[in-house]
DNA sequence: CGCATTTGACCCGCGC
DNA sequence: GCGCGGGTCAAATGCG
C-alpha cells in the first residue's frame, strides 16, 4: 500500500501529543502483520514532521516536497508493531519485555543526518553494533521526566542514505519548540485576554 | 556544574 | 545448558 491520495501532512513546526488510547493489545507478533508504507518528504532534515497525527491518527499518505532539490525523503511504517526488520528473536523479546508493547512507529528517512529534529529532546542511553548491519543502532530517550518514548536510529547498510527511524510509545507532554515557539504568543494572549 | 554522550558490562530470551 | 544477539544500565568522559 503507497498511501495514495492521502493527505499531504502538514510542516508544523511542533506539535502536542494528548495521552492517546493505545492500539489493541492484542496485536501480536503474527508475523505477517505488513506494516503500512507511506511516504514523507521534507525540505530539509531540521524540518519538523507532524509526528503526532502520525503517531495518533490512522497515517497513510504521500507528501510531496515543495522543494525538489532536497534529497531528504520519509518513508513512514506505520503500525509496524515490532519493528522493521525485526528478527523473530527479536520480536519474541519484544513481546516479552514490552508486553503489550507500546505503539511503535518506524520511519525511514533519507537524510545525511542520523538525527532528524522532531522537536523533543532525546537523550542516548545506549548504542549497539546489529547484526548484518555495519552501522550501529543508537538508542535515544525522550528527556522529558514524565515521558518514556525511546526511539532507536539506525542506518541501513544495503542503503547508507537511509536512516531507519523507530519511535516506541507517545509523548505525554508538548515538545520543548512547541512551547519556546509558543510561549511568547500564549503570554502576550494571557496578557489581551484580560482586557 | 549540569547535562548529554560514550562505551563496556550486564541482563534476558531464544535457538540449537 | 550455552552462546548469541538485542536492549538497558551506569560509570566515565566531554562539552557548553
Amino acid at each position: 500500500m503507497e498511501g495514495e491520495g492521502a493527505p499531504l501532512i502538514p510542516n508544523i513546526p511542533c506539535f502536542f501529543s494528548p495521552p492517546l488510547e493505545e492500539p489493541s493489545p492484542q496485536h501480536h507478533l503474527s508475523g505477517h502483520n505488513q506494516p503500512q508504507q507511506a511516504h514523507l518528504d521534507c525540505s530539509s532534515a531540521a524540518d519538523i514532521v507532524d509526528w503526532v497525527a502520525l503517531l495518533s491518527g490512522q497515517v497513510g499518505f504521500v507528501g510531496q516536497k515543495p522543494n525538489p532539490e532536497s534529497d531528504l525523503e520519509t518513508i513512514l511504517v506505520r503500525g509496524s508493531e515490532q519493528g522493521m526488520g525485526a528478527t523473530s528473536k527479536e520480536k519474541g523479546r519484544m513481546s516479552r519485555t514490552k508486553k503489550a508493547s507500546r505503539p511503535r512507529f518506524a520511519f525511514q528517512t533519507r537524510s545525511a543526518d542520523d538525527i532528524l529534529d522532531d522537536g523533543y529532546r532525546w537523550r542516548k542511553y545506549g548504542q549497539k553494533a546489529v547484526k548484518n548491519s555495519i552501522y550501529p543502532r543508537s538508542y535515544y530517550r525522550c528527556t522529558h521526566h514524565t515521558c518514556n518514548v525511546k526511539k532507536q536510529v539506525q542506518r541501513l547498510s544495503k542503503d547508507t542514505s537511509i536512516v531507519v527511524t523507530t519511535y516506541e510509545g507517545i509523548h505525554n507532554h508538548p515538545c520543548e519548540k512547541l512551547m519556546e515557539t509558543l510561549g511568547p504568543l500564549l503570554k502576550q494572549m494571557q496578557f489581551l485576554a484580560r482586557f
